[in-house]
RNA sequence: GCGCCCGUAGCUCAGCUGGAUAGAGCAGCGGCCUUCUAAGCCGCUGGUCGCAGGUUCGAGUCCUGCCGGGCGCGCCA
């Protein structure tokens, strides 16, 4: 259950009912107000805004409005006491067995609790890590990846229908440039001596056993044309950096359903019919672009170009679909690309970007808006960088890629589970610090330790639990059952409404397409339920496990795993497996 | 020069789409181990929410203008 949806509509009825009886305007219920807790829980264990809400509408000050339907609120059941407080907040107190209910609510469902239908099976894309096929992922790779893949979990958990999505950019300027790399250093396995890498190419370790492949087939690619070398070359140095790409995100857990070739849009006309379809709409058209203010390039010519009219949808200036020779630039295979998304039926696109991206939302957003009216949403995600720091010290160089940290020897070093749950600490759009030692300490310092360290612990008691008593049925479904009014210190109390939270922060993190927020909430509920863990020491009675007292440890094991099936239910979103044990 | 993001405790950051007395961790100080794992817990100290206006019952949150930092700005992707 969502408690705050159910006392919304519960709100809802007592405002109605209000509003008939006191001749109040009749369309009250159309204002949104909200239904959530309070920050300091002495007020209340609900509270809503609703008569602030209507007070205007209605025409009468909200403490007199709040007052009537407290009255109302007051005749439900689970409500033991109401105030009106402040400028007419109503705080709701609700009865220790409706909490304690929620409790077997949790354990009904399992790890698969904070499950629901608001997404109603609407379809979304989520598009991440679209990263060249020209080498191998770099840590900020990683977040993005660990980022799209959460937030596609998290939707799929609120009843989304979700198509996890990379974009493959196998054609343009910087496959040629793969391609020409690959060739320079198969000139060299061929005793052609190439000289120096030229400017632009790639230096890497990782296009040698590539070039050593073409090698083995003798001098035959040396006087090949430059046309049909760039052609396999390229083709296959993508093809299999990205295999190495898909490899390195399998290891981190992420699979994706769709992978669209840049390639294949050009190929099968995609682009050309779609800028074509765009110039009937109007939306591109022939034109000359002012050269941008104060920044002066230094070989600015006017040139009369085929534009994409991104200023009436809001951008700042039109976008070119061409380039200087008669080619199609990389923003026209991207409006191609998001057609090829629309023309599959989702009612929303999520693309994740790195921050350096920023510059190209506003033409994106106008594109999917040119494309579908504006029928269809795009939100685009940013993920700023990752500093990668060993004991607070910038980590820089790669032995492999040369110039930064890649996602495999992060991944290597201190696996996946840590990698991907350090990922989401912080919101994406913040810089993200990423300590190698730091992350691996077992202490409360790390927010991975400590999450799981809760997890565990639950794991531990429910395995001391079935040495303490024989023959005790300690699966969910028994605890549900067990007598849980045995439940009254304030602390257990806490944590169930801790735990009866849960399904309503992870509906706002996929609205909000923020899952950072579900780590901050198991950072909580872990520091939680440590506390209460420790009150055992220092009072034994306070102990999950009583000997003396079979029915109450039922009840507190109960508790106890109610704490773990949500802790696992986040991990779960995360794509992070929670530990039985730390030893 | 223009656009986007950021600015919250000494440090690192939350702040649930406008709610009540702005929170957490670290650092500092003081407590708790014959233990259901002290790998932890409890308490204290710490704030002109960058600055100045505006919108309204109410602003860290929305609008405008400054200040400071990051990213980007045709023929790379």
């Amino acid at each position: 259950m969502n408690v705050f949806h159910e006392f919304k509509k519960i709100v809802a009825e007592s405002l109605a009912e209000v509003s008939r009886r006191g001749g109040l305007s009749e369309d009250l219920d159309a204002q949104p107000f909200t239904v959530e807790a309070p920050k300091d829980p002495r007020r209340g264990d609900i509270s809503t805004n609703v008569a602030l809400a209507v007070s205007r509408l209605a025409g009468a000050p909200p403490r007199h409005i709040a007052e009537r339907i407290v009255t109302e609120l007051a005749r439900h059941e689970s409500v033991t006491r109401t105030d009106v407080a402040g400028p007419g907040f109503i705080n709701i107190r609700l009865s220790d067995s409706f909490w304690r209910a929620r409790l077997a609510d949790v354990l009904n469902a399992g790890d698969t609790y904070g499950e629901s239908g608001i997404g109603q099976g609407q379809r979304v894309n989520v598009e991440y890590v679209s990263a060249n096929p020209t080498g191998p992922l770099h840590i900020g790779h990683a977040r993005g990846g660990v980022f799209g893949d959460a937030l596609a979990a998290l939707l799929e958990k609120v009843g989304y229908e979700v198509t996890r999505e990379y974009y493959v950019n196998d054609a343009g300027a910087q496959i040629v440039a793969l391609a020409d790399s690959i060739y320079h250093r198969y000139r060299a396995l061929r005793g052609d001596n190439p000289g120096e890498l030229p400017e632009g190419l790639y230096p890497g370790e990782y296009l040698n056993e590539t070039a050593e492949q073409f090698a083995r087939d003798g001098d035959k690619w040396l006087d090949a044309p430059r046309e049909t070398r760039i052609e396999s070359f390229g083709r296959r140095g993508s093809e299999r950096m990205l295999a190495e790409i898909r490899k390195d995100l399998g290891d981190l857990g992420i699979r994706f359903d769709h992978f669209v070739h840049e390639r294949d849009l050009h190929r099968d006309g995609t682009v050309a019919s779609v800028i074509d379809a765009l110039r009937k709409k109007g939306c591109v058209a022939e034109g000359i672009l002012e050269p941008p203010k104060g920044k002066r390039p230094e070989n600015w010519l006017p040139r009369k170009q085929t534009l994409f009219l991104s200023k009436n949808f809001g951008d700042d200036v039109d976008r070119p679909v061409t380039k200087s020779d008669g080619t199609w630039t990389y923003f026209a295979s991207d409006i191609a690309y998001h057609h090829d998304k629309i023309s599959r039926g989702y009612s929303e696109l999520i693309d994740v970007w790195g921050a350096d991206h920023g510059g190209y939302v506003k033409r994106m957003s106008a594109v999917v808006e040119a494309l579908t009216d504006g029928d269809v949403a795009l939100d685009v995600k940013l993920c700023q960088l990752v500093r990668v720091t060993r004991d607070g010290v910038p980590v820089k160089m790669s032995k492999r890629a040369g110039t930064f940290v890649t996602l495999r020897e992060v991944l290597d070093e201190v696996g996946k589970d840590v990698l991907r749950f350090i990922m989401l600490t912080r919101r994406n759009d913040a810089p993200l610090d990423f300590d190698l030692s730091k992350v691996m300490e077992q202490s409360k310092d790390n927010p991975v330790f400590y999450v799981q360290y809760a997890h565990a612990r639950s794991c531990s008691a429910l395995r001391n639990a079935r040495a303490a008593f024989d023959d005790v049925d300690l699966t969910a479904e028994a605890l549900a059952k067990s007598d849980l009014t045995c439940l009254t210190d304030p602390g257990e109390l806490a944590l169930i409404k801790t735990l009866a939270a849960w399904p309503q922060s992870v509906e706002t993190a996929a609205q909000a397409h923020e899952p950072h927020r579900l780590a901050f909430f198991l950072s909580e509920l872990a520091a939680e339920f440590h506390a209460q863990w420790n009150k055992g020491n220092e009072s034994p009675s306070l102990r999950f496990i009583v000997a003396e007292n079979p029915s109450l440890s039922l009840a507190r094991l109960a508790l106890v795993r109610a704490v773990g099936f949500t802790i696992a239910s986040g991990l779960r979103i995360f794509g992070v497996e929670p530990v039985d044990e730390m030893r």
